[in-house]
DNA sequence: CCCTTGCGCTTCGCTTATCGAAGCATCATA
DNA sequence: TATGATGCTTCGATAAGCGAAGCGCAAGGG
């Protein structure tokens, strides 16, 4: 473990607040860290086989990610792997609605392509 | 304009399926994202307002995330400053659970301390 | 006993993203 | 004409992310 991990209450990245709002963009805007929550969401994971799920992630940021996520209480290394927490899972749920937004956007953005590709 | 923005469709940093959802994952992992679409979503507002809105944010990445949103049409510039599409209200819309959630985060992270900070 | 295989990581040199002070062109008001 | 606001750019410096290689450990053959 090395840097800090993003916590609520206290000033974070990008707001000296300590907002918990803002915790959670600063944890939740690096790189990778919703993708995690992402995959183990839907069954929990080794080091290695996350890192497989999650095509050229580099070993050293999922280090750093699982130890913010672990020191942010959202996911925990169990015998079987990684899992996410009650509020991990809470989280994710609460990030549900960004799938069928998604689709939305697809959807929107086929219509009509933005100037490149033919 | 430079880089390509994560569009729906498309590979993107850490997917090369180009499921929407991943696409969303990448625009939204890119560090500033998530806090101008919060920050729009409360007032419209300038370059130099939103600079001043999220504090210690730098014009440079400003001007790029707001290349980006703009290309994925979650955002664009009217007489009196950026506003968010429709598209982009949604994706608000899509994340607001986000803030609730925070707040129990705060709670359960306030009960015992991680290890430092006496 | 090795020997291989898988594990959870770490190391380290390289590339990319982000930072931030400074500046440019433009418009409005004084 | 000068002052201050705007929307951005530029560019050298720092931080974050990358990825191949490797470490120490444990389990399972041969």
């Amino acid at each position: 473990m090395e840097a800090r991990a993003p916590r609520p209450g206290v000033p974070v990245r990008g707001s000296a607040s300590g907002r918990p709002v803002m915790a959670a963009l600063d944890l939740l805007g690096r790189r990778w860290t919703m993708r995690i929550l992402w995959e183990l969401s839907h069954a929990p994971a080794g080091f290695r086989e996350l890192q497989r799920r999650c095509e050229r992630m580099s070993s050293s940021v999922l280090s750093t990610r699982l130890d913010d996520l672990t020191a942010a209480r959202l996911a925990a290394l169990h015998d079987d792997g990684y899992r996410l927490t009650p509020l991990g899972r809470d989280l994710v749920e609460a990030l549900a609605p960004l799938s069928a937004w998604s689709r939305r956007w697809a959807e929107e953005m086929g219509d009509a392509p933005p100037s490149d590709q033919p």
